[in-house]
DNA sequence: CTATGTGCAAATCTTTTGCAGGCTA
DNA sequence: TAGCCTGCAAAAGATTTGCACATAG
């Protein structure tokens, strides 16, 4: 599940306290060295609460597993990440929250972007009597041939 | 989780043999049970291991947890079922294993199929270099209004 | 009779939570 | 200062596994 992470610059920095300026967060060290590692380069980036972890650890500031879980709950309650459902055992997190189609790479573990313009249905079902379609998830999954 | 569990005849126990005899396991008691319960009336079924365990209970034949999971575990490895991934902390079973869409009711956390023959895709990416698809998961995820 | 399957309890793994101390506004 | 945040360790929940006993072929 190797994952790559933006260096870490001063507009890493900035770019990451913006963002959770954004949904009114508090921006502190811990926050703020996730952020940066999240979205430092403006890049969307798919995560396990493991992966990002890591990265904190080898990026020079840890900070600790329950906080990493728990600020990527408060990022997913505050519109700022989407929790994508892939993997029974393990949760990811993406930085794009709009509804949009992922790959996932069986052998590898890695959730990535499919190319959205690409996936289009021809007709989706009328929802049944009473409720209404919330999300559409399509895990398109991936062997190596 | 409510899920409503074939009613036990001999007929149904006759089909879930034979279930099992496609896949060359051994007719156990326990197997038997829940084969009965999940394909006895030939109706394609969705569980959880907690709720197939729930209705062995009831049925008067307890079936104990752990033998629940290595059983649904052996039916997919034999290919008689496969496992949906809707829930990160629950596994989903489906008696069907063809590859088709399903309604994800939030309330309930119930798992039904979609009419299939209506969610049809205009277009699918083209896999990238060196890889294959190897399954589609489609969730269309259902909030009452 | 031998290989497999079953059940229990214990182990494992991911994620959440209680609580004492730290930090932002 | 008040309240939110962090980290640790413990708890919780789902699933797997080790092992002794049972059972199908």
């Amino acid at each position: 599940m190797e994952q790559d992470f933006a260096k870490l610059g001063a507009a890493s920095l900035k770019t990451g306290a913006d963002w959770l300026a954004r949904a009114d967060l508090r921006p502190t060290r811990q926050r703020l060295r996730l952020a940066s590692l999240l979205v430092g380069d403006g890049q969307s980036r798919h995560v396990t609460a493991e992966g990002l972890f890591l990265a904190a650890k080898d990026s020079g500031e840890p900070v600790s597993l329950a906080t990493v879980y728990n600020t990527l709950r408060a990022f997913c309650d505050a519109g700022l990440m989407s929790e994508i459902t892939v993997d029974a055992t393990r949760s990811y997190f993406d930085t794009c929250v709009e509804d949009h189609p992922h790959f996932f790479w069986e052998d590898t573990q890695e959730l990535t972007d499919a190319p959205s313009a690409e996936v289009a249905f021809a007709s989706l079902p009328e929802p049944p009597e009473g409720a209404r379609i919330a999300r559409v998830d399509v895990i398109i999954r991936l062997k190596r041939r």
